[in-house]
DNA sequence: TTATCATATGAGTATATAGAAATATATTAG
DNA sequence: CTAATATATTTCTATATACTCATATGATAA
């Protein structure tokens, strides 16, 4: 048996990463540091969703903010967004091509 | 921007992994093979919630099964629940060691 | 066939979450 | 101070999901 608050903390951390959405801010994110209207602009989500979605991502830590003026900077906390986005894409691929279907961009996911 | 239809399909994957339950499952499975009397049996759920857990993992594709008499076994379909595992048990780890918090055993999840 | 074992599914309930719209808070500019 | 800008939160609704209990399906054994 495996020790059960290592599980759900494990499960949170993946839960705050599966969405689209929050896996789309987090693509941007890998730009590097933006603010929230920028974040806006790059996703075209309403500002009370991106902020909503952020809080998610902040909770568990897997970004961090920063103040300039009344502007709130957010970045990856680490790499590990940009790291499990790779490990998928290269999974979805392998599957892609013994399945013979053809899906493309995994490889370019999270900028990797 | 990055395309859709990859950000969807890797959300999906996360989310089906981003359950307590079915990482406990996940984690069984690493040991092996296993059909679903034995998974009972090691998690100490229901049948009918393990039954309906497993489904979901096989809905992504995450495991696959053989029939084998009147027994379904179920087995990890690739390496990459494992892999997810390690890289969180790692961040998790670093994130304790720079917090100072003491947390044990992600090494040990998913058996890495 | 009938009984039994292994697994899957359906119904019902409780809880959680995504998103829109409106509003609140906080910082800066004038 | 007031106005404007940037971000966060509340409220509401719709949808999804976890779980239990009961039942159904499916394979084997007698």
């Amino acid at each position: 048996m495996i020790d059960q608050t290592s599980l759900t903390m494990i499960a949170r951390r993946l839960k705050a990463m599966a969405d689209p959405s929050r896996l789309s801010l987090l693509h941007a994110l890998c730009g590097g540091e933006r603010n929230v209207t920028d974040l806006v602009t790059e996703t075209g989500f309403s500002q009370a969703n991106v902020s909503k979605h952020l809080r998610v991502l902040r909770e568990e830590e897997l970004v961090s903010t920063r103040r300039d003026r009344n502007m709130v900077y957010y970045r990856l906390t680490s790499e590990l967004p940009r790291e499990i986005c790779g490990l998928i894409g290269r999974s979805l691929e392998h599957q892609a091509r013994t399945e013979r279907t053809v899906l493309s961009l995994y490889r370019r996911t999270m900028h990797e």
